[in-house]
DNA sequence: TTGTATGCGTTATCAG
DNA sequence: CTGATAACGCATACAA
């Protein structure tokens, strides 16, 4: 099942062999013949293994993303992003690696990837998880080209593609505005990431551009992302007195519109809402919740491609941002 | 960055060298340690190409499902299941290598896993495309251990592990006769898997049980899984009088649960609606959606254990099969 | 157009 | 307790 066997069934040696299947250099029109039917007697495959051992190139990437953990709604963006990078993987015929870490991070566990450690891949995508700083060091000392996704960290430049997560969240609230809403309240996530980050920046100048105050108790950046918190943060909003809503998460999403309807509060009549992130059941809730679409897909299409071109050409210079348009869809609820 | 390195910095010979690391030999604490802070101090880590080289085990497993398609909504059963794929690798160490197919096939396109071409991994993961008899053959042909998830295929015996999706569908059918619905009508795909064979199994000997009639213009399969097609199928079920509606499949659900609201249907007092799979906006929507739970998460992580068993023991025997339990969860649609 | 020989990093065998 | 060395499968520099 190697080189070799065939080069002892065809009489040649090991480098003819090899050439004729890769064409790397000139081989009669006969030998190549006798290889190639050779090669398909025994069901011959290249064993990547060699073939990295031998180049230090093992056409494999890895993509590093926050998990989807049991029992939990899980975070579904991921997947559509993981999608995206192997459709563009797969034109190269490049293998993926899949490797997720847990968000929050466990204390207990230092921030560790099996793959880095194993040296098994040309290059790495990932989702960095900011608010463990030894991602990055990690990232870092892998000495591995890579390109961020979804989160960019200023501190170094390199290559991202993230959503303009900043214009998403302005648009939204202006939209809010202009409906007449003037207690716009937010609800995300703690701001370690700088997608949440950007999201909130988007909120302020929203509201420093039109002259509104801003009411601390109308911001609400929950610890961790799931229903439960973004129904609590439904009650405190609305207890705050606000009429109008921009959530940054597709999780705290559902908590705030659920608890909103549970508590009797007309949507958008009492209180408006603009949600983070695009699905399909969106449409069959009543109303309807309007939010800023990402395009996942194309995030880590492109990603990917960013990373290819990197593969392909190693001293190209760093830095090269890829920042995608949202999409404000509207349904009902704004 | 090599043993060899570290050989040279210590005055050891490599066989120490891998020895102390691993663990694998006596050596001396005196090497030992030698051996350690050398390695530490060039970030020393092993190539696992070599390894895969010189012991044919590389500790990686290949995941192959159906893909994601752009702008289709997603379907994220195969996510859940990833999920738990991964963390029960992640115990052992293993990576995971993720590759996704087209369903339904492109028809220009044959069944190929580079994965498998290239010997990355040491076994498989299969969701296999039973409407692709190519799909197995080159399973087999790769002479890799190998377990079935979410689809079995009975021709011949392997280990799997699948929903008990003819007793879960069984009891949504029979939930609703027991509601006194008497023309309960059955949306799917088409027959080509033993999971949607099984749900329509189960939906017909509910029927037969009860002395139904079997009345072909209730039974729609559809040939592909869209929200439009969930709706066409609505609309015809609605025509053909029927009074329930199993719909054993996600994203089919969504289309007939938007169709009869559409059309002004009231559920379930018209018609009663039990869907498949479980997500948390099922309980968002008017009426909650009451639907058939599978457990993706358990699934995967019981067919990854499956396949370490193996791979830790490859003479023992395949065939082992694991059916996993569904719940029905009861929201307001049924 | 073809062949020979070397080395990639690791482990295991054998011999000290 | 330690060392020398072969071998895993492949690609390539060099030689013919």
């Amino acid at each position: 099942m190697s080189i070799r066997k065939i080069a002892e069934m065809t009489g040649l040696s090991t480098a003819t062999v090899s050439h004729a299947i890769n064409g790397t250099r000139a081989v009669s029109s006969e030998s190549k013949q006798k290889v190639l039917a050779a090669a398909a007697a025994i069901g011959y495959r290249p064993n990547i293994a060699a073939k990295f051992l031998r180049n230090n190139r093992s056409k494999t990437v890895a993509l590093i993303t926050p998990g989807v953990r049991p029992g939990m709604p899980s975070n579904y963006f991921y997947m559509d992003v993981m999608a995206g990078v192997h459709a563009r993987l797969n034109e190269d015929e490049y293998s993926l690696i899949i490797t997720t870490y847990e968000e929050p991070m466990e204390e207990s566990r230092s921030f560790s990837f099996g793959v880095l450690e194993k040296q098994w891949c040309d290059g790495l995508l990932v989702v960095p998880n900011a608010s463990e700083p030894s991602c990055i060091e990690q990232i870092l000392k892998s000495e591995l080209p890579y390109v961020l996704i979804d989160r960019k960290i200023d501190r170094f430049p390199c290559d991202y593609v993230i959503s303009d997560n900043e214009k998403g969240s302005y648009e939204a609230v202006r939209l809010m505005y202009e409906r007449g809403r003037r207690r716009i309240a937010f609800v995300g996530s703690q701001l370690r990431t700088s997608a949440s980050h950007d999201r909130y920046l988007g909120y302020r100048r929203c509201l420093a551009e039109r002259g509104l105050p801003e009411d601390r108790s109308l911001v609400l950046l929950n610890g961790s992302l799931s229903i439960e918190e973004g129904m609590r943060s439904g009650a405190l909003l609305a207890q705050a007195g606000a009429d109008a809503v921009f959530v940054s998460d597709n999780i705290l999403t559902i908590g705030v519109f659920r608890y909103l309807k549970g508590a009797g509060r007309r949507i958008p009549e009492d209180i408006s809402l603009i949600g983070y992130d695009d699905y399909e059941w969106m449409s069959d809730v009543r109303p309807g919740i309007s939010s800023v679409k990402q395009r996942p897909y194309e995030m880590g299409y492109r990603a990917a491609a960013l990373l290819l071109e990197r593969l392909g050409d190693p001293g190209r210079a760093e830095g090269r941002a890829c920042t995608l348009d949202t999409v404000l869809v509207l349904r009902g609820s704004h």
